[in-house]
DNA sequence: CCATAAAGTTAGTCTAGGCTAAAATACTGT
DNA sequence: ACAGTATTTTAGCCTAGACTAACTTTATGG
């Protein structure tokens, strides 16, 4: 995996920076990542887990930050081995900068999902407390609020959790948009991050879980028609592809997975 | 109380330098206080409660900072308006600086109870844990967590919560070491920083409510023994100094609060 | 009432994380 | 194949918060 990146190739120069740039000797420091740090890494494993590689523009944007000051703490990181860095080229996480991402997706939907479930939280507001919380809260807490949910495996939004010693479902799910015709399916997943998506999916009862088929799809990204239950819904295109779903057996009723844990990665 | 520090006596060239460093014209920031300066806040209330007003180096001890560092910072916050300050003679909170004050220790105190009388998390653990989510815990969050409570008046080491618009019960007690031989009197606070102290104290069943009633106290600062419920206890006078008590009416068994409310502030 | 100690402040430096503007590299379409 | 555009990086700067060393001010004890 690490093999992406050409360390031979790498201009002498380029080597001879890094170099020099490294603190004295304490690279002893183990763990404790600022949350800054951790928001990266969050943002890099998400967008690699698509391309392979994540651009520094797209982290700039899903941080909200100007692409210098991506490639400045990429650097950082790199140089700390969190990452594998080829400058132009995009970067993705080393081993343990996957461990470190992991880990603060794990507490991040922990959270989301007591959140939910105990505290009663709305939908669409859970995701930016969590995203404060999860670089507040303890390994210990968190394990101490997974242990009060009994363990949960997803979060409300459907997003699969990662265990302790960072396993995680990271199978890739289609979208509602590209569902075919008259295929049952399950939905299992939207992202946090959209609330008002969210408040919108609340209002038509539609949640990780829910089983729908697509009726009908209008030609040129028009509107979807769904059967859920009774009832039929009407839905955009730009929605249904925010949407990800399962098809499940159009027979059965409570299969637990159709062919569950295709792959389920470290 | 903002009498104690005289305005018309600053000298011009600080003001001048002030005005100088004041960022483009975004002084219209509102709230949104770094952690760094809500532990500042909290320190110095902490400190000026029983002096008047806080000395630079308590306030570097409290935190762990050098002096140095503190006055950089005390006169950034006297520069917002959150504190009264005249060099060398210490430092003060003004009602803003207070009310962000009080908003953090209400954070904390309602997070350290949800800790431990939801998560069971243990008395002396419960103090770090909270000491980094009050800076991450939304004021939505906080009002959710109080209300799971049914909204408890005060944390489990007995500390008042202050309430959302800022009263707190600030009345000072006596500790232990003081406390008259044969009076009786009920146990309502202690500090919750020191985590050996407090699990000592778990150990022996001293907690906020206990009753108990001093037997002996050894002259030189020598051992204290206590009458608690039916068991004799022999505490010595460090931790009688750190525990606070109030006196109850010998007789009376349920009296709700002998004369309460004598000064609550704000 | 002054000498010295203690406390507080200033000056100068550092690191983490940001930013903008300008330069370098990669990509694209003709 | 190469000109033009888009992306990425570098260079230089800024702020918050911390530090050390040196200097002031206040407090204290004889």
């Amino acid at each position: 995996m690490a093999a992406a990146v050409r360390h031979s190739s790498a201009k002498p120069h380029e080597t001879k920076s890094f170099e020099k740039k490294s603190h004295d000797s304490k690279s002893i420091d183990a763990d404790a990542l600022t949350g800054p740090v951790e928001d990266y890494l969050k943002a890099i494993y998400e967008l690699a887990a698509r391309e392979g590689v994540a651009a520094t523009s797209d982290v700039a944007n899903a941080l909200g930050v100007a692409p210098a000051s991506v490639t400045g703490m990429i650097r950082r990181l790199a140089a700390q081995g969190l990452l594998d860095y080829v400058r132009y080229r995009g970067v993705q996480l080393t081993p343990s900068g996957r461990r470190a991402a992991l880990s603060t997706i794990r507490r991040h939907r922990i959270i989301e999902t007591y959140l939910m479930r105990v505290l009663g939280y709305p939908w669409d507001r859970v995701h930016d407390e969590a995203e404060r919380l999860e670089h507040a809260a303890s390994a210990e807490l968190v394990e101490c609020l997974s242990a009060a949910l009994g363990h949960p495996t997803a979060d409300p939004h459907g997003a699969p959790i990662p265990t302790r010693d960072g396993r995680v479902d990271e199978r890739a799910h289609h979208t509602l948009a590209e569902l075919p015709l008259g295929q049952r399916a399950r939905m299992v997943l939207v992202s946090d991050k959209n609330p008002e998506l969210l408040r919108y999916l609340a209002d038509i009862a539609l949640q990780p879980g829910t089983e729908l088929t697509v009726l009908n799809r209008a030609p040129f990204d028009g509107p979807i028609t769904l059967q859920v239950g009774k009832k039929e819904l009407i839905v955009g295109a730009p929605l249904a592809a925010q949407v990800l779903v399962e098809p499940v057996a159009k027979s059965a009723h409570k299969k637990p997975s159709p062919r569950a844990r295709k792959r389920t990665r470290r």
